[in-house]
DNA sequence: CATCCACAGGAAGGACGGGGGT
DNA sequence: ACCCCCGTCCTTCCTGTGGATG
């Protein structure tokens, strides 16, 4: 508000602590309560924004600068971006969101040239806040980022049963009439999602689909049931959405792990996905591609996927469905692809 | 107790469709 | 028109390896 600089900050937290929340709210009010013009806030997941490029591109976006949406190097993003900032004159405030992966994927190039480009930027100056919600990623970054990147430093620490209690209580009586939730109900929401690392966004979906639940049942009241099909329903639509989202390749691997009900390897695996591409009219990838897809599958915890090692007969990936078959199936045949599937 | 299987998974690079600046 | 860069998805080539087996 005054001009000067600010120092650079780092958030810490795991999901749902309301790193984001508390970030983007300080920040409306900064704006809010500043008249000047010479303030700009800049807020960026760098996890939605996909890639480097796509996130210095949001960047220069918000700052007003034409970034076309591919073509320039990196480095000529950065020094047009740095150009507009020092034109301008502007405090640049910039938020980046879920920074450990920027920084995991990309390395920590662009944030060094960030945190050390003052001198460039005069009159105008640039600000970051990072947010990370994995508390090993500093280890991946060049301490002479790191130490200028947490100059100051705060740490979101877990919601606990009790915390998410009192939030839940708060939305039930805006969201509720009175009656309509028993109390049990909240207990229930608040000890779910404290279990699952205090994450208070998961606890309060959870109220609201059992609130859908007791809705859709015609019941008068939420209670204990209505949480515990709430909780099922919601890693339902989880999955399915992930099911809907997966490449075409992705998929057929997925119907492929389908066929073996007790689990199977990489090299049967791989026999069947042939097989199958070849039914389908599919180009058929390398092994190692589907090596690779097997382990994003397995990341996305799609399918179970470890390496084990049976000795003399060699190592391989034991390779398990996790997900319900029939629902699978159910929801890859929504893609044309697979729409004769039996 | 060395051997050797059946892959794992890293590195490098290419094809492709999208774009620059000069 | 020219030569460059971008991300995505994939291939090719490669070295590495846990542990049952002989």
């Amino acid at each position: 508000m005054h001009g000067s600089k600010p120092s650079n900050l780092l958030l810490y937290g795991k999901t749902g602590t309301g790193k984001t929340a508390v970030a983007r709210y300080v920040l409306s009010k900064l704006e809010s309560e500043t008249t000047s013009s010479k303030l700009a806030v800049c807020y960026i997941n760098t996890r939605l924004a996909s890639t480097e490029y796509r996130t210095l591109a949001r960047f220069g976006e918000q700052l007003g600068v034409d970034i076309p949406p591919t073509g320039l190097s990196i480095g000529d993003v950065t020094s047009k971006i740095f150009r507009a900032i020092r034109d301008t004159g502007r405090s640049v405030i910039l938020v980046l969101d879920e920074i450990d992966y920027l920084v995991k994927t990309y390395g920590d190039d662009t944030l060094y040239q960030f945190t050390r480009s003052s001198e460039n930027l005069s009159p105008g100056s640039l600000s970051i806040v990072g947010i990370s919600n994995d508390l090993k990623f500093k280890e991946a970054l060049d301490p002479r980022v790191l130490s200028s990147l947490r100059e100051e430093e705060l740490v979101f620490p877990p919601y606990t049963v009790a915390e998410l209690h009192e939030i839940l209580s708060e939305r039930a009586v805006t969201a509720f009439k009175m009656s309509a939730i028993l109390d049990s109900a909240i207990n229930l929401c608040a000890a779910m999602a404290g279990s699952e690392h205090g994450d208070a966004r998961r606890a309060v979906d959870l109220l609201r689909i059992a609130g859908e639940v007791a809705e859709r049942e015609g019941l008068h009241q939420i209670d204990d049931s209505c949480v515990r099909k709430a909780s099922e329903k919601a890693e339902q639509d989880r999955v399915e959405e992930a099911l809907r989202s997966l490449p075409v390749q992705n998929k057929v691997i997925l119907l492929t792990t389908a066929k073996f009900q007790s689990g199977t390897n990489t090299g049967e695996l791989y026999l069947a996905y042939g097989a199958l591409c070849k039914k389908l009219g599919l180009e058929t990838l390398t092994q190692r591609r589907v090596s690779g897809i097997l382990a994003e599958l397995d990341l996305m915890g799609l399918v179970e996927a470890p390496v084990v090692s049976k000795g003399r007969r060699g190592r391989t990936k034991r390779i398990n469905l996790l997900v319900d078959a029939g629902t699978m199936e159910k929801t890859l045949s929504e893609d044309p692809m697979f729409s004769d599937l039996s």
